[in-house]
DNA sequence: CCGACGCATCAACATTTCTTGATTAGGAGA
DNA sequence: TCTCCTAATCAAGAAATGTTGATGCGTCGG
């Protein structure tokens, strides 16, 4: 009966979700906490080949939880504040009292109804 | 440089967030702020093969984000309030800002020392 | 005790994701 | 221009993840 509303939003959260489950991925996002850092500074602290670094900034900059800036030859990548405050949102959300006017109490009555 | 610690911080994040990077077990959490549910009505409602939900709620269970609770034949799944505040933290930690003393403004200096 | 039910688990297959090495493209400096 | 440098992209293979149908196990009702 559950109407078949915010599947895009939960196609959202499947996206940025799926960006963050990466060991690589998140290590970067750590790295870019220091700031906006070019693509051969990360890959000599994380010591990662030059194609899959890039593979995993690519999957970081698609969910848009990272921009990226060109100068000259380098590449820079910062965070996107945004999109982490979205991640953030999501997971109020999935917080049991996220949803007003119902307890979380079981319904034992009926079960396969 | 950068001292291998957190290690372990960012395994469970690989897991709480792999947990989550799926649709079936979004609308799985989305069914349980309902309160305690059966797999049996998890299964009517998604209209999912039985096999598949079971291993999408093992996948949950096992990162701990819900807890199972046997009562005669049925199984009842619940969310666990502290596991969604788990990944909250996480997320928080994500934030720029949360590396404090640190400006988030580009290392123009040296690229590739 | 027997059969139906609810659910976990398993094996086999399909699909997706990640890694690696090679190629490509544009900018910088000689 | 020629060459080196940075980084994106591609193709192929490896590994992980999800799906499906079958099987097994405990529980309930007859």
């Amino acid at each position: 009966m559950l109407p078949r509303v915010r599947t895009k939003r939960r196609a959202r959260s499947v996206e940025l979700f799926h960006a963050l489950s990466d060991e690589t991925r998140l290590e970067i996002l750590e790295l870019l906490h220091h700031g906006e850092q070019c693509v051969c500074e990360l890959q000599a602290v994380l010591g990662a080949a030059q194609s899959r670094l890039s593979f995993h900034l690519k999957v970081l900059r698609d969910a848009g939880l990272v921009i990226d800036r060109k100068d000259g030859r380098w590449s820079y990548y910062a965070i996107v504040p945004t999109a982490i405050a979205a991640v953030h949102d999501l997971v109020v959300g999935l917080r049991p009292s996220a949803i007003p006017g119902r307890s979380a109490l079981p319904v034992i009555s009926r079960c396969c109804g």
